[in-house]
DNA sequence: TATGAATGAGGCTTCATTCAT
DNA sequence: CATGAATGAAGCCTCATTCAT
């Protein structure tokens, strides 16, 4: 196995292993010797495979996406109709599994560290997620507008509900509140 | 003139002269000497006036607002419709006067703090401005409802506007696109 | 009524107000600006009086002593015994009074301070405080010897008798320790 | 040779070199810079090695004693009689070499520290001490008695004798004065 | 490659003291 | 006389980062 293979992987695994501390502590009370204990290796090792604090969370976050898109995938397509889809879709911020809450909990960080150092890259990586998801909700409503389930005027929208799961996760908003707003819109948008 | 008014009125003016500080920095990089730099008194001075540097960022929120609340009172009774109302009510992030656009990037701030540190006083904090806009929000909804401008489903979206609009704001969404969202739910919206 | 008099009034006042701050927090813990709290007075003030904060645990114990030493010379009056009477000259040490836990405490103060900053003052202050109780206690078993109670021997550990009540009292021992051994002292210095 | 053992050396050495500034300002006008300057080692440094201040102190007292129990052992085994040794258990309030001076006045500073901030810690280590001294003492006395050189009250005594050491030792009290107490004691117990 | 000892800059905060009112 | 606002020195401690092994 090349190098370079191995050492993407350790910084993958190692970027794992902190996740339990970022959850608990948070980004900024954190410190590189805390990651080093429960990552299991020297404070210096750290800096062989990561920049800074901020490039173990890009990992992380990367590392958690990795598994969660092929789920996602796969429930997108199982789901029966728009409004299932689209609430898979925004699954992170609904579902109560451990897995997700987790993967919810560094989503926060990474939104706490973005709006403190708005950094190129971090822009950058806001940036491809906010496309990501747009682009499958769009194809999602897109789809329900060609099966005459959805008014055209509904592709509008597609920012908009991005956007509000947004402030509504930043908010801390309870999950039934989320539920309410997308069944309210998903009503005035069906033809 | 009271002692007491007269070091309301001096931890006003600290705070105030802080505000280019936070946001040139950001709160976390900023130091307590800055803030007695800038403030023109001496460190220790500071505490003198607050209790800590997250207590400064309070007092400077209260400030600007103090300074917003008489003018938005005045915006929302010149409104002529309702969908002027509601872009007044969230002209903090919509509008580009400079005020404007401290007072905005003063509650970035503040959000970062607020994701950073979720503090009783700061959820407190913000779930009272949060129900501030609300029950204006809602106001401005239940008018236009009972002068048959919009569909009685229409209060339902109160909560989700607030979300939305924090959506876009942490996104940093263009202006443009804040206000095709709006326009487009109100279009929806209108008997 | 002459201002001498006036102020030394006064600032016995402001010594006794800080007894229970000094019982609950310790020299080394209290800032002037307390002492002014408690005082009801100003920290500009607290210097009219006093030159430091040391100055005022001096005028403390001087405050309990003039309360304490007619008590004392009461009490060995109506003494008994010999026992009896050193018993009550080292009641300081051995009552659980209120008062006197009190004062034992500002004792415990006393001797903090003078083992970090060992003024002259202070050692003047705690020589004479020696001498005193040295003194009581020579006469009391000087007494004891003449009226046949005592063996000769005993004058020679008057010192030494002061010194165990010190030591004994340093390490926070309990009263039944410290009442078995001058039980088992005098039994043995007894004819 | 094991990490640990070097660590625990050089905190040992740390300690050792900060002796003479607790003695020639004392632990409370000790500052970590001060400390670190005189191992020679950087201020942050100090951290790797010590939690905090007091820390410090206990290293040094325990160093102190490491040194100094063989030699005590030794000077127990080679003592002619009862008296003798308990001279020597003491040596520490009545030695005036050079290395017990020091140790002396390390002993203070500690005491002093132990009566401002009665940390679980310190007491836990003051009792420790204690009952080691008590333990040795008993031992002594224990012999003399069934040696048929002292009475059997002796024995009583164990716990007063310390505490009268201690008490002189607070008192600053000479030498000669603490000696004479022995004597006089011994004269008493003396079958 | 991996390490962790070493560091010093810098953070926050406390506080005795001064001095203008 | 009394005050308390103002202060800056100084304290303790944290931590990202370096570098010799």
């Amino acid at each position: 196995m090349p190098k370079v293979v191995k050492k993407e992987e350790k910084r993958k695994e190692i970027a794992k292993s902190t996740c339990g501390l970022f959850i608990e502590k948070g980004f900024v009370n954190i410190s590189i010797s805390e990651i080093a204990k429960v990552a299991g290796i020297g404070k210096g090792t750290v800096y062989e495979y990561f920049k800074n604090k901020e490039d173990i969370v890009f990992e992380l976050m990367s590392c958690l996406q990795d598994d969660y898109d092929p789920k996602l995938q796969h429930n997108l397509e199982e789901a029966k109709d728009v409004l299932e889809k689209v609430l898979y879709l925004f699954d992170i911020f609904l579902n109560d599994s451990e897995t997700i809450v987790i993967q919810r909990q560094i989503y926060k960080e990474f939104l706490a560290i973005s709006m403190n150092n708005p950094s190129d890259a971090i822009i950058e990586y806001q940036t491809n997620l906010k496309n990501k998801y747009l682009k499958v909700l769009s194809d999602i409503i897109d789809n329900g507008i060609k099966e005459n389930k959805l008014k055209k005027e509904a592709i509008d929208f597609v920012p908009s509900i991005y956007a509000t799961f947004q402030g509504y996760f930043i908010m801390s908003e309870d999950k039934e509140v989320i539920l309410k707003y997308i069944h309210d819109l998903f009503r005035l948008l069906e033809e």
